[in-house]
DNA sequence: CGTATTTGACCAGCGC
DNA sequence: GCGCTGGTCAAATACG
């Protein structure tokens, strides 16, 4: 109920990120109107100058007609929050999930209960990008741990990458996969708010210039 | 030896 | 109601 105002939207934009080695994404919230912390909370940082990052202005919500691309590629891409309109279903539902989505939404803890796996239906904000790049994950100044793998049906590239931070009590999730029309492209989706900073993580001091975000 | 990644299985939600 | 697909867990394996 607190704190997530941006709880249960879900934005895409189109990032152009050059083959480069370690890309980096950052926030330009300036340009869709996005509230600073949304973004930093999601791991969106502005690299160290001279870093190798570039999201221009190309960058458009897959709200926009440019973006059909994603929503074709994937057969229910955000099946439960739309892109942008986010769900329409009941305010009621969100203090339900906030609820349960406090702490066990993604653990599905079927340790405790036999096999009670919690509801799926979180509504953590929710931010995809799309990127140019020859890697995977992106570096966005967290740590990130893989949890898991699947197969995408109805792509020529058919695997998405689940990530978790690896944060202590950050529940951050980070999905990524690539487009099957362009395997260059990679649709990296975040999931959640993180409740530390990058350096937290990088504790090899990433320079202030994150706190400066 | 400790940590991260891989991979198969399981479960829930959704569409038909 | 059934089947399909996505998301997560956890054991096994790889790597530093």
């Amino acid at each position: 109920m607190e704190g997530n105002q941006g709880a249960g939207s879900s934005r895409c934009y189109l990032l152009d990120v050059p083959p480069v080695s370690r890309p980096s994404v950052a926030a330009h919230q300036m340009e869709f109107g996005y509230p600073k912390e949304s973004l930093q909370g999601l791991g969106f940082v502005a690299p160290p100058h001279g870093g190798p990052f570039l999201l221009s202005t190309d960058a458009v919500p897959f709200t926009n007609p440019t973006a059909t691309c994603c929503e074709k590629s994937m057969s229910k891409p955000w099946s439960n929050e739309e892109v942008g309109t986010s769900d329409s279903k009941d305010p009621n539902d969100q203090t339900s999930s906030s609820k349960d989505g406090d702490n066990s939404w993604w653990r599905g803890s079927s340790l405790d209960k036999g096999k009670v796996k919690v509801k799926r239906k979180m509504r953590e904000p929710r931010f995809c990008f799309q990127t140019r790049s020859d890697v995977d994950v992106l570096d966005d100044g967290y740590k990130w741990r893989k949890y898991g793998q699947k197969v995408v049906k109805n792509s020529l590239h058919p695997s998405r990458s689940y990530y978790r931070c690896t944060h202590n009590n950050c529940r951050v999730k980070k999905r990524v996969e690539r487009l099957s029309e362009d395997c260059r492209m990679v649709i990296t989706t975040y999931e959640g708010r993180h409740t530390h900073s990058p350096c937290d993580d990088e504790n090899s001091s990433e320079h202030e210039c994150f706190s400066s975000f």
